[in-house]
DNA sequence: CAGATACCATTGAATTTGTCAACGATTGAA
DNA sequence: TTCAATCGTTGACAAATTCAATGGTATCTG
């Protein structure tokens, strides 16, 4: 398994990935200050936009991967431009629902637009079944919930 | 090519990307601790153990994709730990090579060993054509030096 | 040779991200 | 009713990102 064990960094895959994740990242935000968007908050306007109802935070925070600790402030932001609203949810006061706005889902329309550029400049260049083959690896990767510990 | 809008986050390539990278990185971090790295020195180390004679900043700041001043002080860490020396490179007294030390290189054997269990736990369940594929696909996006602006 | 230009590591600052421990409010179960 | 668990939030601190500027060094030009 461990028997041969890598030379270069260039072949490391958890560095590759690192890589790579930086650099379209860093192409997302740049296209993103058009907007007045990083891709944090764009990706929380996304869930926001996926449900009428909204998403509530903690389950939020899962999704993508981050402390609940960190949706506060980018919510602050989001909702102090009227592109979400933070609700109680009336099943579980517990709960507060995350949900956009009109004006919050007609810029995350114009934001999807925008990050898909900044996308297709790293992967047009790859093959398409190389394309899918990662998308599905990487899926399984992120939300495979490895005990990491 | 982008007629078809993707509805959810979860199939947002850039998103998986960033998610999964998160992933590994948090995991191989909490592998490190025992051996008092993280994965940048980690990575900056195995650069420096790639070439007896070293690398310079720059260019090891190149291949990481980081802003060179980033460097500097987890250099400055690894070069307290004796891991690495900092030496004037004699062919241009600008650049600063970045070499392993002996014990550097024992430390990074310890640490590749580390970080690759954790790789291990993230893409051990994925076929084996698949990683393959993503590993290629990683290469080029992250050395593609796509035109951020 | 002299000066302009470019490259290197480094410093410093401002912002964003990551991690963790706590707290008040609310819920569900013993 | 009380206990434990969950939710959003706050606060603190370390780490990462980005950018402008500086002093030392090399290269190119005249």
């Amino acid at each position: 398994m461990t028997e041969m064990a890598r030379r270069a960094l260039s072949d490391d895959i958890g560095f590759l990935l690192s890589r790579a994740s930086g650099a379209v990242v860093a192409s997302v935000n740049k296209e993103l200050v058009a907007v007045g968007l990083r891709v944090r908050s764009y990706s929380i306007l996304a869930l926001a936009c996926e449900r009428p109802e909204g998403v509530n935070q903690r389950g939020a925070a899962a999704t993508l991967g981050l402390d609940p600790s960190q949706l506060v402030a980018l919510i602050d932001e989001l909702e102090s431009r009227e592109l979400v609203v933070r609700r109680l949810d009336p099943a579980d006061r517990r709960n507060k629902l995350i949900a956009a706005t009109d004006t919050g889902r007609e810029l995350f329309g114009e934001a999807q637009s925008r990050a898909s550029e900044a996308h297709a400049r790293h992967f047009d260049g790859i093959p398409e079944e190389m394309v899918h083959q990662m998308r599905e690896a990487l899926y399984k990767i992120a939300f495979a919930d490895v005990a990491t510990q």
